[in-house]
DNA sequence: TTTCGATGTGCAAGTATCGACATATCGGGA
DNA sequence: TCCCGATATGTCGATACTTGCACATCGAAA
């Protein structure tokens, strides 16, 4: 079927961003913290994490501390000093929040996916 | 079970946002318009619609003249002067859209609140 | 006790975004 | 032809946000 949005329609791409907050709005964990925390976790270190996606140190770290200081208690082992002249790496509480949204995001994905397909469908119609 | 996360679980929000944009990444689409459409289409003014979610006229008018110049073709009347001293309303394409846009977001907020559920529920295991 | 690089933190400058204000335009009816 | 309220659009200052720079801290190993 032809109609007036045919021809625009394969420029329209996707988007969506999931995110949680407190209950002042004061954002915790989103998409940003969440490929953070990923690659922190097989990185370990937060530093080569935020060179290899290139965001600044100074800003990305500001954002962990926020989600730390919501639950109470550290989602990440910090090492300053020593031979390794510091590391980060996840705790057990950090692993397992990753690990629940990996769970949430793989669902929403597919999801999202089709009914964004179906929607095309319909303006096809 | 009890566990780290549980003290301070019932303190998360879900939010998220869906939006489609151009090849530009301009926003096209997104929860914004699709309210002040509805809103439009229910209120046949603009100026109405405005005033009652708070948002200025100005602002709310630049957005939506970019999703027209995207698709090329109006999503909306608009009269100016005679009796009515002017309204807008909905074309047959802008209500198509919006229609569309309806079925989308009503498929993937199902999805993602029960998600959210499982989300949760990973967290207090 | 000196070293070194990553963690941890403050701050000023620059940038992008937003809001408020002003003003023009339109046109049926009085 | 004048009126009126909504559509239509420019501008400029305020505000929020981001970036970049600077600097302190840490501690095992040399």
């Amino acid at each position: 079927m032809e109609t007036k949005f045919t021809s625009k329609i394969h420029d329209i791409h996707l988007h969506y961003k999931i995110w949680m907050s407190d209950a002042r709005d004061q954002g915790l964990l989103g998409d940003g913290k969440w490929k953070i925390l990923k690659l922190i976790e097989q990185k370990g270190s937060l530093k080569a994490a935020c060179d290899e996606l290139g965001w600044t140190y100074r800003r990305t770290w500001g954002n962990l501390k926020k989600i730390e200081e919501f639950f109470g208690f550290p989602l990440l082992n910090k090492h300053r000093g020593g031979t390794e002249r510091g590391s980060m790496d996840l705790t057990e509480e950090g692993k397992r929040l990753v690990r629940a949204f990996d769970q949430f995001h793989a669902t929403v994905d597919k999801t999202i996916q089709k009914g964004f397909d179906q929607f095309i469908e319909e303006l096809k119609k």
